[in-house]
DNA sequence: TTGATAATGAAAACCATTATCAATATACAC
DNA sequence: GTGTATATTGATAATGGTTTTCATTATCAA
C-alpha cells in the first residue's frame, strides 16, 4: 500500500508534481544519480555522472536542481571542509541520517567511523527531542565531526620540528606544535 | 607560576618563536582580534577590525596568518554552511573546545545552542577516548550539527504551499515539503 | 496541437581563497 | 649600531566552486 509521504522507490517523483514543478529529463538524470550513489556526492560528481546518462545536461542544471531538491526537502545539503558542498538523498533505502567524522586540521583527511554510533544514538534521541521542542526546530539530519591530528600528522608535526630546529635561527624551547 | 604548553595571557607568543616565526605587527593584530572576539569570525570579520589597529594589512596576510595558526595548533577553522570558513582561538581563556549549533537547511540560519551539553560532554568524553585509541587521532575540536526547518521556515513552506496551489496549475495533491 | 510558462544550458559574473612577486621588515652576526 | 640573509608583507592576478543572466527549448493543461 502506498504511503502517505513517499518513501517507495520513487517516492521523491510525487514531490515535484505535488510541489507544482515539472518532472524533466535532466531533473530525473539528477535524482537517479543521488539514488544510485552509496555515499554523499558533490556537484561536480553528480554532473559528470549524470552527464553519462544525458550529455546535454550543463553544471547550471545540476546546481540549480539541487537548490530545488534541497528546497522541496528532498536531498540533504551539508558543507564539507574541502570547499565542496556535498548531496545526498534525505529520504529513501539509502539515506543516511547522521554523519560521523573525523576531520584532520593539517592534512584535511576525513575519516568517517561507525563506532560508538549506537551509544550515541539514545543520546540524541533525547536531546533532538528536547531541541525539537524548545527551539520548535524538525531536526532532518546529524552531523558530528571531531577536529584534531590524524596519526600521519601527529607523526610528521614533529618531524617538521626538528627540520625547523636545524634551519632555522630561532629559540630552540619549540613545542611540538609547529 | 608559568605553565608548560603556556595557556597565559599571551600563551600563542611563545609558540612563534617556538616554532621559528617571527611575531610581527600584523601577527600580532590578528591574534589580537581573534583573542578579543567571543565568538567565531570570517577572514573578512578578521581583516576589518585589524584594519581599524594596522590599517596597512592585506587581506592576503589574514589568510597566510591564520593558515599558519592553524597548522600551529593556536587557531581552530571550520566550516559553516556559507561558503566562508570561520576562525577561533583553541586555547585561552575565550576558547570553546565545541560547538553546538541547529541549522535550517532552508533559510541557512544558525542556532548555537547550549543546552543538553553537560549529557552530552559524559557520552563524548568515552567515544573520544574510544576514537582517539582505535585511530590514533589526536582531538582538539567538536561540533555537533543537526539540519532541519527552523520554526519560522515549517510555517512559511505551508504558506508556499497555499500559494501554489492558487497561481499553480498542477495537481492540488502537494506536500507541506515544497 | 497550442500557448503560457517553467526549465534549460552557455557564458559571464561572483566571491572566497590562493599563488605570484617585488618591496619591506626582522633577527642575528659582527 | 651596522650589515646581511631571509622571513614576511601586500598589491595584483589567478583559481575554483557556485550563481546569475538571458535567449532558447521543453513541458503540461486545455
Amino acid at each position: 500500500m502506498p504511503r502517505r509521504n513517499g518513501t517507495g522507490p520513487f517516492w521523491w517523483r510525487g514531490r515535484f508534481k505535488g510541489c507544482g514543478y515539472r518532472l524533466t529529463i535532466p531533473r530525473k538524470a539528477i535524482v537517479d544519480v543521488l539514488d544510485k550513489a552509496n555515499k554523499h556526492l558533490s556537484a561536480e560528481d553528480i554532473y559528470l555522472s549524470a552527464h553519462k546518462v544525458y550529455p546535454a545536461i550543463g553544471l547550471t542544471t545540476i546546481y540549480r536542481t539541487l537548490e530545488l531538491l534541497v528546497q522541496m526537502g528532498v536531498v540533504f545539503k551539508f558543507a564539507s571542509g574541502d570547499g565542496r558542498a556535498r548531496y545526498q538523498l534525505s529520504a529513501g533505502p539509502k539515506a543516511v541520517k547522521y554523519h560521523h567524522q573525523l576531520v584532520c586540521t593539517t592534512c584535511g583527511r576525513v575519516i568517517d567511523y561507525a563506532d560508538f554510533i549506537d551509544k550515541e544514538k539514545e543520546l540524541f534521541s533525547q536531546t533532538e527531542k528536547g531541541l525539537s521542542e524548545k527551539y520548535n526546530f524538525k531536526i532532518l539530519n546529524r552531523l558530528v565531526r571531531f577536529y584534531g591530528l590524524c596519526d600521519e600528522c601527529s607523526q610528521q608535526r614533529t618531524v617538521t620540528s626538528h627540520k625547523l630546529q636545524v634551519t632555522s635561527h630561532q629559540s630552540p624551547e619549540r613545542s611540538k606544535d609547529c
